[in-house]
DNA sequence: ATAAAAAGAATGAACATTCATTTTCTATAT
DNA sequence: ATATAGAAAATGAATGTTCATTCTTTTTAT
């Protein structure tokens, strides 16, 4: 099969050049020249292993996704409890926002912006069914609120967004004092209160 | 003086017609030939008012951010008591994103995008200041838990920007008692319990 | 020896910006 | 009030560049 001969290091290195350079400078400001040659790779080479700007960037944004997801969950179990379970997938979700800031950067970018298709956006939207069986549990227990979805996301998953977002621009360090302070707020945000 | 004989009307209606197409189209994908179609307007126009692109964005940026930090604080009083003033500026915010949900997307699209200079973000965020001295009163009356006020903002004030967006892209019709809701965990977050 | 993969150069379209003219406004003189 | 000169504002059509994509040729691997 054509596709499995060439080379996955070159697409790793086109997908990774483009989320570099569209971090920095946005969808806009990023020709397919410049991902080709911080690739090391010809323009022309681009088009073997995507359809155009587009697919490339639609690609990037599943995969990315997809790593981000799969990091979520690592070492959560759906046997572990309610609250325990929170923490664990929490701390690892705030843990890809540091560790992983380039590619944390590049999700929030698609999220906030049309340079995305809609079905992408949906096909990335799909893994993270394991937090929102977690919060039915937990609402079925009475340990979490009885809120949507949306509005326990909005409150205990997002604000990470912003604090990464932040931190990345230098306004703020976190530190890891901050870091508990946060996971203590996102917790207490969504649990029922005894 | 010359830029005050030319007219305020056509301004506007550039800069609306700039925030509508970078909505829909994100800033890559929005020609200034389109711009000046929806503003009815020759190109060459827009260069009248403008420096160029990144000018015409950049003040679009800086003029929606003042309307939505004086819509925030219109009903807010530096003397009302601290729960009180929150609620008042925070029902306001939640207003704003609702009632003027284009100008809001655009202001997150900027604030999650290098599409902005670094000057004319820093200028923006300016004028933010009261919440953060109600903040400080909150703080010092051992009302608002003593958190920095990056936290603060990302819990008790960026999760209506997801919510804004999420409302936005059709996934949600936000009802009265979400937004109560949000409300009330908004504040829970951020008061020191008693 | 053949076919896949990759390359560099070429192509053509899109676009930001500028240029040369025309239109509109304003202030003054009649 | 009216006409008009001069300036400001606005325009549509160029200009030159940038860039996504394709074409033809070369390299690599089997």
């Amino acid at each position: 099969m054509a596709a499995l001969q060439k080379s996955i290091d070159k697409r790793n290195a086109l997908i990774q050049a483009t989320i570099e350079l569209v971090n920095n400078n946005g969808f806009h400001a990023t020709p397919m020249s410049k991902i080709a040659k911080m690739a090391s790779v010809s323009p022309a080479t681009i088009y073997l292993y995507f359809d155009n700007k587009q697919d490339l960037v639609n690609k990037t944004y599943i995969e990315v996704k997809a790593y981000y997801t799969a990091y979520a969950f690592e070492t959560y179990s759906e046997t572990m409890p309610v609250e325990i379970g929170f923490k664990v997938i929490w701390k690892r979700i705030a843990d890809f926002k540091i560790k992983e800031s380039a590619n944390a950067l590049f999700l929030a970018q698609c999220d906030n912006t049309p340079m995305i298709d809609e079905v992408s956006r949906r096909e990335g939207i799909k893994h993270l069914q394991p937090l929102l069986d977690l919060w039915a549990r937990g609402k079925k227990e009475g340990i979490v609120k009885p809120l949507s979805d949306y509005l326990l996301y909005a409150y205990a998953i997002n604000p990470l967004s912003f604090l990464m977002m932040t931190q990345n621009r230098g306004s703020i360090q976190l530190t890891q004092l901050e870091l508990d302070q946060a996971y203590e707020v996102a917790w207490s945000s969504i649990k029922v209160c005894k």
